[in-house]
DNA sequence: ATGTCGGCATTGTGCCGA
């Protein structure tokens, strides 16, 4: 099963970006973020023409998360428990029936800047709720899969210039914490469980030409509980997609699973 | 630090978020 994670940056402006990858790449289960549409806005029909079911939680303007699968999804729930005043749609799940069944979570955590303010308050307070969440589904003991725009360089590592980012919101060092909290109830971090070092990317800035001077950070990330990271064969970062026509800022990470 | 983009309110362009 391959499954990949892609931070669209508006449905409707990447639109035919999005289905010609769909057609070239045919991911079993996609889960797309900033989708910046309303639900009945989203342009269902070219998914559901290519065989795909579809579930979206959007709002206006904004944010705003889906999943494509070929195969039957189930149980859909829509929004991070935790806090029922949080109007902002940043996350979706549901049980994609294959082989076997993997609960499939897309999230867009929220960006947290300007540090401080009440932005990165917002941002910590829903990891907090995040973790709390986690904690739930690792405790299922089914395969769980977390993945999406987690706006969070885990490591210097992960960004090709660390200094520009010290006191980001993407990696100050309560941001990691917070991140890593996440990642030591047992998740694996697919993409550092197989590749190691420096040069690694999932984002590049439309300023300043930062894909032609592949000036990049790694802030899209799959997490896996251990029943479902026994079932990877692979995780790789569709880098070349930032380079195509009309491309997001973002591009796709993709994981194989044998399920 | 800022060389860009998407969406909104809104009819020409400035603001916000990233």
């Amino acid at each position: 099963m391959q499954i990949a994670t892609f931070n669209v940056n508006g449905i409707k402006a990447r639109i035919e970006t999005v289905l010609d990858w769909l057609d070239r790449e045919q991911p079993d289960v996609a889960l797309l973020q900033e989708i910046k549409s309303v639900d009945e806005a989203f342009p269902r029909a070219p998914f559901e023409d290519r065989g795909y079911n579809l579930e979206t939680h959007g709002q206006k303007g904004f944010n705003g998360v889906a999943i494509l699968s070929k195969l039957p999804l189930e149980d859909v729930t829509r929004g991070l428990p935790g806090d029922p005043d949080d109007e902002q749609a940043r996350w979706i799940e549901a049980t994609v029936i294959g082989a076997q069944a993997i609960r499939i979570c897309g999230l867009y955590l929220p960006n947290g800047n300007p540090a401080p303010g009440p932005k990165y308050d917002y941002k910590l307070g829903w990891m907090a709720r995040l973790e709390a969440h986690a904690r739930d589904l690792m405790a299922s003991e089914d395969p769980v899969l977390m993945a999406g725009d987690y706006n969070i360089i885990p490591q210097d590592e992960d960004a090709a210039r660390p200094e520009a980012w010290a006191k980001d919101a993407l990696a100050l060092p309560a941001s990691r914490e917070a991140f890593r909290r996440i990642v030591h109830l047992g998740f694996t971090e697919a993409f550092r469980a197989r590749t190691r070092g420096t040069g690694h990317y999932s984002f590049w800035d439309y300023q300043a030409g930062a894909w032609d001077r592949n000036d990049g950070i790694r802030i899209d990330h799959v997490l896996l509980s251990p029943q479902a990271a026994d079932l990877m064969t692979d995780c790789r970062i569709e880098a070349e997609m930032r380079g195509r026509e009309k491309p997001s800022d973002h591009v796709p990470v993709w994981v194989t699973l044998d399920a």
